[in-house]
DNA sequence: CGCTGCGTTGAGCTTCTTCAACGATCGTGG
DNA sequence: CCACGATCGTTGAAGAAGCTCAACGCAGCG
């Protein structure tokens, strides 16, 4: 898998032209990181961002007392770090490979020197970077206003969506990591699923959720999902 | 006070040619609220976004119970809206108007246009959003991560910085708006000036805080602040 | 003067975290 | 092949943080 192929593939340069593609290739390099390697922390300079071709990673930020919040989970074709980057600042969170994982490594310098040149590659940066505000601005309403049940409820029928089907979904992730990504620990996690389980809502079996009443989750919920 | 004039000082369109600028005027328009009017509201279509031109607006979420979290305050120069309709969704909050407010408001249509003309619009939008996002990022975490106390004491110590005093703040919002940014309610916040003025961290009266154990301060506030 | 918005304080209660223990699964090296 | 450690998940008991509800004070202003 060689990365031109791999980086017109992204959204990130969909849809610019070969002379452009091929500055971008030119000036980033293939990373390596393992399972739990830390690919960048909180403060330090951004000098230069990343794309992910294989693996998983994650985004998250640490409390002084260690728990964690995590912000994103990204897979193949997903950039991280160009926020800080663009802006131009040290990370404001932390970056670590949740399994082996390759990345395209850009670095700032060239890149912005790129931008300046070809500032088409802005727009689809423009909105990615949309996206990411706006479902951090959900993030931010969710964890400030519902509670647990109801934030979990939230990511269940967002994953239902995301995988089609009506009446189940599989977990894409640990559920001590689903904790982190809710802003909880696994142990309210655990007691919350089994509160949903004792009410007929759900049921659990390891990773698999069958939803037994869509009607009860949506109201918990509270989020209204429209297109 | 003409459009032009403001439009070319704001940091969202600063460095860009006179005529990219007169189009920018060209398909705006201004638009005036009254203090508690609102702007948009979740769930609405994004047709366009918003530059502040004098007054001062709030984006917020509600919960379905009626509380309220504030995710911004944005005073003139400042635009919002802009990811919604760079990304072609709905809002996912609300914007009012906390006071008499005036806006240059820019349709999507003719704007998307204009971008695909000249690219180098983006540019700056992209610092912007980059910044946006890193502060959300810096909110979700202490959200989840700290405490009222922390937070509050994070949020004293920026405003210090804002203000170029090293002893004193006066904050710029009632407490009550305060509370709906850091994610509680007036009592809590209340009841968390109350306390730390007992440990003689800091003194209150009314909207002027004295800062007696700056020491204290960043110790609550658990945040290291680099450049 | 009385209304309205803002702020404060108290009492009770809910939610969630902490701490601790324990069970299950899985991959690996002996 | 089994034993071991590591990861993951679950459950209980206790405590802390913050929310709700309610009452009240105070200031500004029509």
């Amino acid at each position: 898998m060689d990365p031109e192929n791999l980086i017109e593939q992204c959204f990130i340069f969909h849809g610019l032209p070969a002379r452009v593609l091929n500055d971008i290739v030119a000036i980033g390099s293939v990373k390596k990181f393992n399972a739990k390697q830390t690919i960048f922390m909180e403060g330090d300079r951004a000098t230069g961002f990343h794309i992910v071709i294989t693996g998983r990673i994650k985004i998250f930020k640490l409390s002084t007392e260690g728990r964690e919040q995590t912000l994103h989970v990204f897979g193949p074709g997903e950039p991280f770090g160009e926020a800080a980057v663009f802006a131009g600042t040290r990370f404001p969170a932390n970056a670590m490979a949740v399994k082996k994982t390759e990345t395209f490594y850009i670095p700032r310098e060239a890149f912005v020197l790129l931008l300046k040149k070809d500032p088409s590659i802005a727009m689809n940066l423009l909105s990615i970077l949309s996206r990411r505000l706006m479902s951090f601005a959900v993030m931010i309403g969710d964890l400030s206003l519902k509670e647990v049940p109801g934030r979990l409820a939230t990511y269940l029928i967002i994953l239902m969506k995301q995988q089609g089907k009506s009446d189940s979904v599989t977990l894409d992730m640990p559920k001590s990591q689903l904790a982190s990504l809710l802003g909880t620990i696994p142990e309210t996690l655990s007691r919350i699923f089994a509160k949903m389980q004792r009410q007929g809502i759900i049921a659990v079996q390891g990773p698999h959720i069958k939803i037994l009443d869509l009607e009860a989750l949506e109201e918990l919920s509270g989020t209204e999902f429209r297109d």
